[in-house]
DNA sequence: TTATATTGATTGTGATTCTAAATCATCTTG
DNA sequence: CAAGATGATTTAGAATCACAATCAATATAA
């Protein structure tokens, strides 16, 4: 496998390089090794997504919900339906809007989430374990300040805000 | 583990800051940004890392190269189909063996391709713009050491292998 | 108040995409 | 030469997704 192609250079050097190739292996691989992971909880890698919100930023509706996690509305329904279904949330009728659902996590949804979160930072911690501490928190920086960019190039007046929806399968 | 999940600061930010969120994202975003770029010269964005892997590192079967760019062969089919009917690519017959089809991309091939490659780069470098050389260094080889790594935890006898073809989509 | 429009949740639909098996031709091995 | 393996392709089925359509409830305007 150790092919060494042509004089690097400048640009151009190993295979694939590219941030976008990197990136998306790397999320494949965490995507597959987490679902696996929180499956034993009950969950799917999109309801612990779900759940985190839930717990952390509290919606009062599904829509709002669905924006903060960056899911179609009609999906998040059936993200829904498989938390609700293991009894991990609920869908509380809002007191004060009768078509609004309030989303609560059970207590046994607040366990499952505390359990599977720690099997998932073990497993990122795991990924980062041959990193040196301050690479590791550079690394973390780094991304955490690339996700807050716009990626695509302005050119007209094309908003930038368009196409952010991962899909985490 | 200086890890603080908890909801600190304003929130909405500190949200999502696992790993495979912010790779998922990180990913979702140069995918739309790059597909865009490399349409206008006439590939898809499996079309362009296909390309490159077969200017790259030249397969001599369709199989080799499928497992080259991690993607299952069935669609590799389609992927040249595209490739070939845009003139970038061509199936040459192996004259050694009648089965196999030597894939080799044509002169107007590499042309398309150092124009799209180009233009990637561009979007890529962009994207890094702001972060100061060191951490551009950083970040690049921090991504490109754990990409080698395996990253499921290898409880039994669970190959750390399987799982990593990206869907780049 | 009534009428209209908007919002929230859900369901349905068409299109897209991937996986796995089946197929066909060719090669290799016994 | 027969039997199995390999390479490319095709097909079929499942899964997934975005988008429109629907239904209920609320807000707004006249």
């Amino acid at each position: 496998m150790a092919h060494a192609p042509t004089s690097e250079g400048p640009h151009g050097s190993g295979l694939h390089q590219d941030l976008h190739w990197l990136f998306a292996r790397l999320k494949q691989g965490l995507a597959t090794a987490e679902t696996a992971a929180v499956r034993e909880h009950g969950m799917t890698l999109w309801g612990y997504t779900v759940l985190v919100a839930v717990v952390e930023a509290p919606a009062r509706t599904q829509l709002a919900l669905a924006h903060a996690v960056s899911v179609d509305k009609s999906k998040l329904v059936l993200i829904l339906d498989e938390l609700e279904d293991a009894g991990l949330v609920r869908r509380r009728p809002d007191p004060a809007d009768r078509r609004a659902r309030i989303i609560e996590a059970t207590p046994e949804g607040d366990r499952a989430l505390k359990a599977a979160r720690a099997d998932i930072e073990a497993i990122e911690n795991q990924l980062l374990a041959d990193l040196a501490p301050s690479a590791r928190a550079a690394l973390q920086s780094a991304l955490q300040h690339l996700v807050g960019e716009p990626i695509a190039k302005v050119e007209d007046g094309r908003s930038p805000e368009t196409a952010c929806a991962p899909d985490l399968a």
